[in-house]
DNA sequence: TATCAATATGACAACGCTATCATACGACGC
DNA sequence: GCGTCGTATGATAGCGTTGTCATATTGATA
């Protein structure tokens, strides 16, 4: 059924290591013999085979994305950004879910390369901080690029967004608003990013000249149920804070939740923002103000470092931006 | 690095072909050789290249997942299903995002067969219904399971829920307390399944005597913001619906967005379901009644169907269930 | 004892491509 | 006219597995 470089060298009438040049894009073909081959290709609906190609090349024209995450919006925006990337590229993705916290997660990485010989590899937060993955692909001398690392920030080329600096805008924004008493929710403690925000809104905090209480921070783990916890615990305070900053969406929604269920109106009673920009801060009510993300272009960007690769490490951080919804006001009066 | 059949036979003490008899679980190998090459095999921390298998034999030891849905909580689902068999199938699994609608499908899944030789292919809703794709799949014999397919049912072999007796209990649960007008939003035109809700819907109306009033019927597309747009269009009626059941959780997101906005609630001034059950729901408020849809058990059951592939036909049909959230009551006396 | 089937193992080609090396062809300078 | 260089092309040997076929060993049966 399909054809091989060998029916389109006989089309063609050249050899096919001639094939394999104008395949490769290598120099040293003429026009004229380009030309030629490229029609025989077309006209066989020729398409390289993959695996003959990784058996008898150093490169397999695949990368693999690995991840372990779940919020299915981060994912997403995550593998399709990459997956932009590598449609232009030529190259196939192969998503690895995986297990950050795992013991085994670097001998399955191991496994991964030992079977698929992929060239590159797309590491997305929290396995961007798991040591063994990083020793692992070092060993293998395989490159790869993070995506919002939190660690060893210089091992490696990574793509990033500013945490501290947006944590820091979006509570500067609550305070400019006339809020003094705010809430947080710390994110996941896996995630490095989680430390970052909560440094942002202790630093703005601090440049304003509040200070910081620790009684105003709750633990959380970026999912509803641990906002809904949060916001419990912070509404029920004896003086509640007049604004709730939830270091992402999901928890936001949570809190949101909270007030609702006390009968609270939001932006009046109380003011929720939150963190990302995810499709749900958009679909709730009221809609959320939060930060947005550039999660798929940090994707796309990663992919875009790791086929550059030079053997230099690169950083690129994207801009973020603060969205304004109707989930915030000024406090009220007393 | 890393080591090869070579490598383990030569350890070993046999033939390279006795350790691929024993990777391969082939009968006729003595109980003694077989712990005596498990052993090197461990020893060296070997994995067969995919890549050689690829080329050397008759299975890839790869399977595709081809989908287009721009739902990614779906996606999601869908694929951490699949992951969950393959992964017990010790099978590699390469997702592919597509689009249902171009000209170009056809051609791009057989340049993804031709180019990673996959054992077989799952398709999700919409794909599952792309006549050119079907076909492509069937030249070459790829044995294919469709997720949740609309049309062609005998053509291969399929999972699906009931779609159209979850419309029908959906609404006859709206019916049962009280409500009379019921609105109904229906889902994107490519999907099968937003034919077959709306038509439980309509049977639930018929058999419990109501009459079916095309006005309250109103086009969506599973997105937040034509579930807007039509619980707008609803709630401007001269006598609007006391109840609105829209085709997705995203769409149910956008009527209770409107219903807020107005200043109704929610549900005593309006009922509002949903239909997926996907994360969303649970995190709106108010918490949403909806249909949950078994995603995951679906994309599990659909990779199981490809491994156990008999040539035979076979359809695999999930339960749906209703569940019940603070979104709907009774109508408000008038 | 000879014959046969069932079991167990190995030698070697083949899969479809790329890497390496060899070769052929002009154009150029001396 | 001869070596030399840059360009263009081909012949051939692998890459790491599995498929095919051949061979050896056993135990049971005639």
């Amino acid at each position: 059924m399909a054809s091989t470089i060998k029916d389109v060298s006989a089309l063609a009438g050249v050899s096919m290591k001639t094939v394999s040049r104008v395949l490769n894009k290598e120099r040293y073909v003429s026009e004229k013999t380009r030309l030629r081959v490229e029609r025989a290709v077309a006209e066989l609906n020729f398409r390289p085979s993959v695996a003959a190609r990784i058996l008898a090349g150093k490169r397999s024209y695949q990368i693999a994305l690995i991840y372990d995450n779940h919020s299915p919006h981060y994912i997403h925006q995550i593998q399709t950004g990459v997956w932009a990337r590598c449609i232009e590229e030529g190259v196939r993705l192969l998503a690895q879910p995986s297990d950050a916290a795992s013991p085994n997660l670097a001998r399955e990485i191991g496994g991964l390369i030992d079977q698929t010989q992929v060239d590159g590899v797309i590491l997305s937060s929290p396995v961007t901080d798991a040591p063994g993955a990083l020793e692992e692909l070092e060993q293998r001398g395989i490159p790869y690029v993070r995506i919002s690392p939190g660690t060893d920030y210089d091992r490696s080329s990574s793509v990033s967004m500013d945490d501290v600096q947006a944590a820091d805008d979006m509570t500067s924004h609550l305070i400019a608003l006339g809020h003094q008493r705010i809430g947080f929710v710390v994110g996941h403690a896996n995630h490095t990013a989680s430390d970052q925000r909560l440094f942002g809104y202790r630093r703005a905090l601090d440049k304003a000249g509040l200070t910081f209480e620790p009684k105003y921070v709750r633990p959380g783990a970026f999912d509803f149920s641990s906002g809904e916890a949060a916001g419990d615990v912070l509404l029920d305070l004896a003086q509640p804070p007049t604004a709730i900053f939830a270091s992402n969406d999901d928890m936001a929604a949570g809190v949101l939740t909270v007030a609702h269920r006390r009968g609270m109106s939001v932006p009046r009673d109380l003011s929720v923002v939150g963190f990302d920009d995810t499709a749900l801060a958009s679909q709730l009510w009221p809609p959320l103000t939060t930060v947005r993300q550039p999660t798929r272009d940090l994707a796309y960007a990663a992919a875009g470092l790791l086929f550059d690769a030079a053997d230099e490490v690169v950083h690129r951080r994207l801009p973020h931006e603060l969205v304004l919804r109707a989930s915030t006001a000024g406090p009220r009066k007393p």
